[in-house]
DNA sequence: TAAGTTTACGAAAACGTGATAGTGTTGAAA
DNA sequence: TTTCAACACTATCACGTTTTCGTAAACTTA
């Protein structure tokens, strides 16, 4: 067992200075050719890399970014972190992970964490309980300090900083429109409780389709599914009693269970029930019928926010030199498109 | 915008020096009751926090560890991740996580990179490239170089280390004897190629159990999927030509593909052809009908993993002291069991 | 009062690196 | 012979901590 070695170790050993050790790797012309070969082969025999560590102390800077989102399962998540990685890497970053689990603790806790040196910045999506106390005061302090922070999906207007979102109001609208198109009216909404940003636009995008076809807005049609519910039971109970003949779910999770229920119910889909959900994951893709859904392209949303980030970082660089820094933030949005499946009538 | 505070400047603007401002922070009973006051109240008005890299520096231990997998989109792989990342903030340790896609020169380059002082271990489960090319010498140098390594699910003998894995060969063996319980004598099996190790187990698993029950064993119901094919149309041909009673798919996906195919051809399931799967997904569960699937409790097993690398890594500590390490490298086993759901008769 | 002990702090080293500034030797130009 | 530049290398500092050791000043004891 070789431990790593060191410019110190190879300076010692070769009975020159360290300095000379380091200049020789770096290939600098102030040494001979001479001493620069002696040490390189030396070096390249006791396979010397620099401690990364000691280097992000020196630079100031940890050629790393940390991603933080509510849940891992959540496919739409995993391809986020898919784009983020990618885009990094290519550039020489490292990504850290982490899980708030939805809780306003985790994501403070971790935040703080790694505010204090171990990352360059920040690219992260709200959880729950973060968006219900409307507590951002971590999020501002890390901002504060100089630390770059970009949001995706679930964002706030209470921070100011980059961002990447889809348009979740008019990718509701559209699916929505999508069914009044095939001449459906009486369209139901599985979506979830107001303080999740994103099923508030969504029901948001929902009610403005209906109202400018001139429909009315039935209020015993939406269901709003709390976190810890049971919802199954809750939409057995929609369908039941008011036979709509579509159903939009802010969710792939509410698609595929309202499927399940149609299809234990006798309900034909899409003949007598058409269902579009959200998010194109596996689920969507995989259920039988599959299901018609909003696709929302996480790998892309996810290089987004990491080249937004990484440009700033590098943006640094420069502005320190300057002094004053320019604070125009951007907020990106990434396209949605109905990705046509099985559960509509085409 | 403050920047983040240090020692220093906090030692400047008190008049002290920072070895006083260190000490009154860690409490030391060298430094009078009065100066330690003001200096934490000094700290405390400015928010200071060590910088975790410089501390790193030093202790020689950055308190992260990486986890290395094939692919994230794998919900196996996200419950991993849960699991491991649980146990680590548990033990004030951060999680790196590191995507190979499969190949072996994302795996060889993230482990060099990280390896330079980055992390204090891996966690990592095997490329498909890298099983195939049998070269670990990526991981044998970061062993050797005194890094723990725990691997995991896609594990080899070629190298010495911690070891989570599931019985794979078990699990087929009695998903296959659940089979033929059942009366089903016509058993197909859906599988990878070789090289990926745990194809092989589980297919190894299905011959067993159908030689223990003195069943022939027909090459012509095993269907071996490369990773770029397109499968769908081996399974059709498959369903169509052999009619087997009953289909053990070594995956979630093969497994709903099947499901999908039979279900276009008019087949029912359970009732004239029956399917598990393995890996219990959100696929399995919200397929319909939803897969038995033989489980495999990733959160577990990630848990774990995490568990005997952060065991090592505290270990560690002492051995130091005592000039010799004890090599004694355990290979822990995590049970699965048979999720049945409606592709199977009950 | 002299010697020893405690109190309260500071200086410096160490972790590993890279940049800046310095230093001594050699050779060439004035 | 003096001066200056080029060469080849070394010393030192800085990044932010913690820790070991050192040391004045105050206090205790004989």
């Amino acid at each position: 067992m070789k431990k790593k070695i060191t410019l110190k170790q190879i300076a010692k050993e070769l009975d020159v200075s360290i300095s000379t050790v380091s200049k020789s790797l770096r290939n600098s012309l102030e040494i001979s050719e001479d001493t620069r070969q002696k040490v390189q082969a030396f070096a390249k025999f006791y396979n010397y890399k620099p401690n990364n560590i000691a280097l992000s102390l020196k630079n100031r800077k940890t050629k790393t970014i940390c991603i933080i989102i509510p849940e891992i399962i959540h496919h739409f998540f995993t391809t986020i972190i898919s784009g983020v990685e990618q885009i990094a890497n290519e550039n020489g970053y490292n990504v850290i992970i982490c899980l708030s689990d939805e809780s306003f603790d985790k994501e403070v806790i971790n935040m703080e964490m790694l505010a204090n040196g171990n990352i360059d910045g920040f690219i992260m999506s709200l959880s729950k309980e973060t968006q219900q106390k409307k507590d951002f005061h971590h999020i501002t302090e890390v901002i504060n300090q100089g630390m770059p922070v970009v949001m995706f999906d679930r964002v706030t207007n209470d921070i100011l900083c980059d961002k990447v979102i889809i348009n979740d109001h008019l990718a509701a609208f559209n699916a929505t429109q999508f069914f009044i198109d095939k001449g459906l009216k009486k369209i139901a909404l599985i979506t979830t409780v107001d303080y999740v940003s994103v099923g508030k636009l969504r029901t948001e995008g929902y009610i403005n389709a209906l109202k400018n076809n001139d429909l009315k807005v039935d209020e015993s049609l939406i269901i709003r599914i709390e976190d810890t519910e049971h919802y199954e039971d809750s939409i057995e109970q929609l369908i039941k009693t008011k036979s709509p003949e579509a159903i939009f779910a802010v969710n792939e999770l509410f698609a595929v269970t309202a499927i399940k229920v149609a299809t234990r119910l006798g309900i034909k889909i899409p003949e007598e029930l058409s269902i579009i959900g959200f998010t194109d994951g596996l689920i969507s893709k995989y259920s039988s019928p599959s299901i018609t859904t909003v696709g929302q392209d996480g790998v892309k949303m996810g290089a987004k926010a990491a080249k937004m980030l990484i440009e700033r970082l590098e943006a640094e660089d420069f502005e320190n030199e300057e002094g004053e820094i320019e604070e125009h933030y951007r907020t990106e949005v990434i396209e949605t498109e109905l990705v046509e499946r099985e559960s509509t009538k085409s």
